[in-house]
RNA sequence: GCACCCAUAGCUCAGCUGGAUAGAGCAACGGUUUUCUAAACCGUCGGUCACUGGUUCGAAUCCAGUUGGGUGUACCA
């Protein structure tokens, strides 16, 4: 469609004398309601054209019609210049563009990227708010990839700290040596039912401690249990054999869990980085910053910034007593990050309560002078909401990932068994199914929604399978699936098409603007591009399906078309679908 | 207090760099199956785009302010 930008500049410069840049032509698709298929907008080039809105676009149709054959009429109405695509233009597109294999298939742009995601704590299991965080990160990174981008999938395991000493010292305590063996529980939540019963036992003491006079304050610094597991830190800082060997074990019941809970969403890495690894890191950028004058020395050691001029406050960057802090760490680890991959870009898939932390971390970056800092980029997504409010794992009021997964695997499972739609499938065709539809609604609920946006849960109102919903999607793969398939052998062959039902051209059309979709998906990171695209794509199929026979075609080139129509359509929602991370079935 | 984000139909969401009468789905109501999968299709109903002002030929979109909601502002991570 890019000829039309062109028409119209030659047009401006041929009748009006004027050059012009194309982004001074303002294209845009025609709305449903008019005739025609791409539409320029005429009022803000009147004032080259000294002519009314209406002339203007009048005399560049007729420009563009007689000097582009893809074009094959127009009508102006008010400022709006629209014009119809001819049936051969949009033929020719489907056939050279469409239909060749390397469609949508972007060459390398020979630029790597990293993408870190998940990042989870190794002291409780993965809950929605994590899924939306891996969905985002394996989708935004699949886009990448399909754009040209050599990706690396990150993930920094929070694999240390209080929290994690937190659910150890409860199990130390209360666990009798109980482990996912002995319990069948997964090991991600033996854990953390641990850090649960932590919480309990030291409430239980804040309160015991503020009954015999203490304010809450120091209630909560004095609890003996606070100051064990502030003891079991330092023991584990200091390297302790029983307690680093406790919290291996413990640790290691934990990926466990997570394995299988990553595996079910679908989500893989490419290099784990791990806080006990990293949490050391960052002083020697302490010192370039010093040396460098970016930093200041405090009378007590401690380390700031001053990023007042830049709008920001004075930020602490290593404590008096020499020991990091958490953005010491992360600027450590971004370096370490750099140093092993030399990446051009580095995403960080967080949560949009460290807006401040990344707009910190990146400033500091740059004022050190790395040049791959503007390389570096937060995509913050919003919370996800409970109608009772925000989720909290101690409280018990969190939406657990692998409970969920299972709940809707359940009810595809049910959907599916209500219409009756499994007969000939075996028993492991039928789990694969329910497995595929049921993450495939989940995936689709929480991708189509801008990632900053927060998201309202509802676990009294099961995610949808009708409408805009990734079932949906998935259902028009399979009827597609079905046509072909009982099409038999053809050589859909069709050179004797000429001319196109008002569906078809839509339908030609919409496949077309894919891979400008995966380039936007991929300039804003934003999987729910993708997501909106696939759906109107599909609701154009069903309209096509419903309105014109395909098998039924009485024209042996028609019914040819026809297929090759649905092929193509079949292989654009795969690959769209797989840009999520949703499978999609031949048959359901 | 200050900073950042959000506000579109009863509900959940689209709306590209400002452009035509603001679009989908769900819910409600009505229709479509002797025909390729009805998880579908077609139709009806539903809006002061939070509010006020400004810029513009033109504003849901840009700017300022107001209101409401969220988050952050720790020598926590």
């Amino acid at each position: 469609m890019d000829f039309i930008i062109r028409g119209a500049l030659q047009a401006v410069k041929a009748l009006y004398n004027t050059e012009l840049n194309e982004s001074d032509i303002n294209l845009q698709e025609t709305r449903k309601e008019f005739e025609g298929e791409a539409t320029i907008v005429t009022f803000p080039l009147t004032r080259y054209s000294k002519k009314s809105p209406e002339q203007t676009g009048n005399e560049i149709g007729e420009y563009i019609k007689e000097n582009f054959d893809q074009v094959g009429g127009f009508n102006v109405i008010k400022g709006f210049l629209n014009l119809s695509f001819t049936d051969s233009y949009l033929l020719s597109t489907f056939r050279n563009e469409i239909q060749n294999e390397q469609f949508g298939i972007f060459p390398s742009v020979g630029k790597k990227v990293m993408v870190e995601y998940s990042s989870p704590n190794t002291n409780k299991p993965l809950h929605l708010g994590h899924i939306r965080n891996n969905l985002l990160g394996y989708s935004v990174s699949e886009i990448l990839a399909a754009s040209g981008y050599d990706v690396v999938k990150a993930n920094l395991v929070n694999d240390r700290g209080i929290h994690i000493c937190k659910s150890m010292l409860a199990w130390q305590k209360f666990g009798k040596g109980e482990t996912p063996e002995s319990s069948g529980l997964k090991g991600d939540h033996l854990v953390g039912k641990y850090y649960v019963i932590f919480d309990k036992e030291y409430k239980k003491q804040i309160e015991e401690l503020k009954a015999s006079g203490e304010t809450e304050e120091d209630a909560k610094k004095n609890a003996p249990l606070i100051k064990e597991a502030q003891q079991m830190l330092q023991k584990w800082e200091a390297g302790d054999e029983e307690v680093i060997n406790l919290w291996k074990t413990m640790n290691g019941w934990v990926y466990a869990g997570f394995d299988i809970t990553y595996n079910k969403l679908g989500v893989s890495f490419d290099k784990y980085y791990y806080e006990s690894n990293t949490y050391l890191l960052g002083k020697d950028i302490i010192d370039e910053g010093l040396a460098k004058g970016v930093f200041v020395k405090k009378d007590d050691n401690s380390v700031w910034i001053d990023l007042t001029a830049d709008g920001l406050d004075e930020k602490l960057v290593l404590r008096g007593d020499g020991t990091s802090v958490y953005i010491t760490q992360d600027l450590g680890t971004a370096q370490l990050k750099y140093n092993d991959f030399k990446m051009d870009q580095s995403i960080y898939v967080v949560g949009n309560e460290q807006d401040y932390h990344f707009k910190v971390l990146f400033l500091i970056l740059d004022k050190l002078g790395k040049a791959w800092a503007k390389g570096m980029y937060h995509l913050s997504y919003g919370m996800v909401d409970l109608p009772s409010g925000k989720m909290k794992s101690r409280e018990g009021t969190v939406v657990d990932a692998d409970d969920l997964i299972e709940e809707m695997v359940d009810t595809a499972r049910k959907r599916t068994e209500e219409l009756g739609k499994v007969e000939g499938f075996s028993e492991e065709e039928k789990k694969n199914l329910y497995r595929m539809i049921g993450l495939g609604a989940l995936k689709y609920f929480l991708l189509k929604v801008e990632p900053k946006k927060r998201l309202l849960f509802d676990p009294n109102e099961s995610i949808d399978f009708q409408g805009n919903t990734g079932p949906f999607i998935q259902y028009t793969h399979a009827r597609i699936c079905s046509v072909i398939s009982k099409g038999g052998e053809t050589d859909h062959s069709f050179d004797k098409i000429q001319d196109l039902s008002a569906t078809e051209r839509e339908l030609i059309l919409a496949l077309s603007r894919y891979p400008a979709t995966v380039e936007a998906a991929a300039k804003e990171y934003s999987p729910a591009q993708i997501a909106n695209y696939s759906y109107d794509l599909a609701k154009l199929y069903n309209k096509f399906y419903h309105e014109e026979p395909i098998l039924k075609a009485e024209d042996e080139d028609v019914r040819n078309f026809r297929l090759s129509l649905s092929a193509s359509t079949a292989t654009v929602i795969r690959k769209s679908m797989n840009l999520l991370g949703i499978e999609v079935p031949e048959r359901m």
